[in-house]
RNA sequence: GUGGUUGUAGCUCAGUUGGUUAGAGCAUCGGUUUGUGGUACCGAGGGUCGCCGGUUCGAGCCCGGUCUUCCACC
């Protein structure tokens, strides 16, 4: 994997930048659509390669090896062909998934214990095993095993998760080594910074992962309850102290706003449910703030759903349409809305990158927070 | 015509031996959603209990009348 910085903002600390695969050239900054069961919920391979366009997908470790299992990925061949995806794929590790299913879970120093969701059966995730499995995968990106600490978490928990979370990595990395790529493509590690909303924990950490030495860095434990003001202020810090030459990706974050405020502090990658989940829920992202479609107000509303035109989606159908078929509970309503939310998430990281490499993305930055911050 | 049956929220229905401001599901309206356990979750509005009268301290519930639904018989 190689990351290329092609330029920094003077303003700001944002940055543009290229991370280049075996699967392509990633434009930075950018917004990864999460696919976590090997699908972008409601969306064809075939739109998100040529509508919604990104480089890069996101699927999740734990929920494909639960299903369909290893073994059916494997003999596919991979992820990416499994999927019919030949671009960008990073896989999550399964460590928020030990956040979020913390009723069934038990930590120890060898890894997590936990029940599956769909059959109950008791399954072991150790640092070990997450690299193989990810390696079974087969994604070009993937994350080490880490703790995700819940919000809000009192100092003492906070930090002895952040150590284990630091010896996991060691784990990760060392058990990486020994393994060969499965498939035709390589593969790269990205360690997590944690440390919760404690300044000098986050200080420790991003210090801890950056001497570690892996190809891209992530910070986790963030956009879990906390205001944004305390998530700005963590990644500021943890920015300031990652290596430049390296890629940075915020997990699980986050509105349209938080990315903009993150590309500002340094942040390069993104991903996010929001997009997609909310969309499914009948909320729409726009450049002049939020749409819930399900309101009375758009009922007879005929016009496109987005003039700006991001998407097919946006000029060819209207928002009283759109609100029918979200009334009607159509599938079609929920495809259409992850559609434009996608299409819509990829232009403002695309653009913020235009602006970067123009050099006006503060006063843009500005512009566009001001005016996206709103229900329409 | 006679006997029975039915009538409670927009819809489909609960409602105990009569006992506080009559409930549910769906629908409507609004909100929530941050490394996806999400056709999810939270909240709100909405009823002169067919109508009139009676019994009772108290009636959706008991009684009479009337209208209505459906059924059977003549």
């Amino acid at each position: 994997m190689q990351f290329n910085l092609l330029c920094s903002d003077k303003e700001t600390k944002a940055r543009a930048a290229t991370i280049t695969t075996d699967h392509g050239t990633i434009e930075t900054p950018i917004f990864m659509p999460v696919g976590t069961a090997g699908t972008v919920k409601g969306v064809h391979q075939r739109e998100l390669r040529n509508d919604i366009n990104p480089d890069i997908i996101l699927g999740n470790t734990y929920h494909l090896y639960l299903r369909p299992g290893l073994e059916i990925i494997q003999q596919a061949g991979g992820l990416h062909k499994f999927m019919n995806w030949d671009r960008n794929i990073l896989t999550d590790s399964g460590g928020y998934q030990v956040y979020s299913l913390a009723d069934q879970r038990k930590i120890t120093e060898e890894g997590v214990k936990f029940q599956s969701h769909i059959d109950g059966s008791y399954h072991l995730f150790t640092p070990e095993n997450v690299m193989e499995i990810q390696q079974r995968i087969g994604a070009d990106i993937i994350m080490a095993f880490d703790e995700c600490t819940p919000y809000p978490c009192d100092y003492q928990y906070a930090q002895k998760s952040m150590h284990l979370t630091h010896r996991w990595l060691d784990r990760c990395i060392n058990h990486f080594k020994t393994l060969n790529p499965l498939y035709e493509h390589q593969q790269a590690l990205f360690a997590i910074v944690q440390g919760s909303t404690y300044k000098d924990l986050r200080i420790q950490s991003a210090e801890y992962i950056a001497q570690a030495d892996t190809p891209g860095n992530a910070i986790g434990g963030l956009s879990v309850g906390e205001p944004a003001e305390e998530m700005y202020a963590m990644t500021e810090v943890v920015c300031d102290m990652l290596p430049e030459s390296k890629p940075r990706y915020l997990m699980g974050v986050g509105t349209p706003i938080n990315l903009l405020e993150n590309i500002a502090l340094g942040v390069d990658m993104f991903d996010c449910v929001m997009p997609t989940r909310n969309a499914r829920n009948g909320m729409l992202f726009t450049a002049h703030g939020t749409i819930n479609i399900k309101n009375l107000k758009w009922a007879q509303d005929y016009s496109p759903i987005d003039e700006a035109g991001y998407t097919f989606v946006d000029t060819e159908y209207c928002k009283a349409y759109l609100r029918h078929l979200f009334m009607a509970n159509e599938y079609l309503g929920k495809q259409i809305a992850t559609i434009h939310n996608l299409g819509f998430y990829l232009w403002l990281v695309r653009t913020a990158r235009e602006h970067i490499i123009k050099g006006d993305f503060a006063t843009w930055k500005i512009m566009m927070v001001k005016q996206m911050d709103q229900r329409l």
